[in-house]
DNA sequence: ATTTGAAGACGTCAGATCGA
DNA sequence: TCGATCTGACGTCTTCAAAT
């Protein structure tokens, strides 16, 4: 594990040459998002160096490429960069999914105490209109 | 104890919408 | 126009109660 110094972000070398990138998001909790890199037999990461731009959320980190020259270098790390977008997106997407059935939720449980005091309310005027009644019965049966 | 079906939660993708 | 966000639809997994 490499610690970056930017949001508490580490890296841990994976076979395949992949890593595994931990990030801490701004509430504090931990992620974990694959990323392919080159490493050296000496465990050093050889062809990214870690950076943290702007666009990215606060303590996420992004590998960036240096000494990059032919096209299949080229191709292979608009790949890289393709990959690592999806991850984001998918990442983003999920949390965007849990609010949205979160609001749902709530949106539903909002709706079903409205119809419940609106029914106590059309039993309470059912009745009242039923005691009304009576008692103008009551009171043109005494004239 | 095992099987089965319903219900709920989740992740993902695609399309719609909105603000810069 | 483009990127970010929201949400409907779909498939999968888990949990739980009822049936066998």
């Amino acid at each position: 594990m490499t610690n970056a110094g930017q949001g508490a972000v580490t890296a841990a070398a994976m076979p395949a040459g992949t890593t595994i990138v931990q990030y801490t998001q701004g509430d504090g909790s931990q992620q974990f998002v694959t990323v392919p890199v080159s490493i050296s037999p000496a465990g050093e990461v050889q062809a990214y160096q870690i950076r943290a731009p702007s666009s990215l959320p606060a303590g996420v980190v992004m590998a960036t490429p240096t000494g990059i020259t032919s096209p299949q270098q080229l191709a292979e790390e608009s790949a890289r960069k393709r990959e690592l977008r999806l991850m984001k997106n998918r990442y983003k997407n999920r949390e965007a999914a849990r609010e949205c059935r979160r609001r749902k939720k709530e949106y539903v449980k909002c709706l079903e105490t409205r119809v419940a005091v609106l029914e106590q309310q059309n039993k309470t005027l059912i009745e009242e209109l039923k005691s009304l009644k009576e008692l103008y019965c009551h009171k043109t049966e005494t004239e």
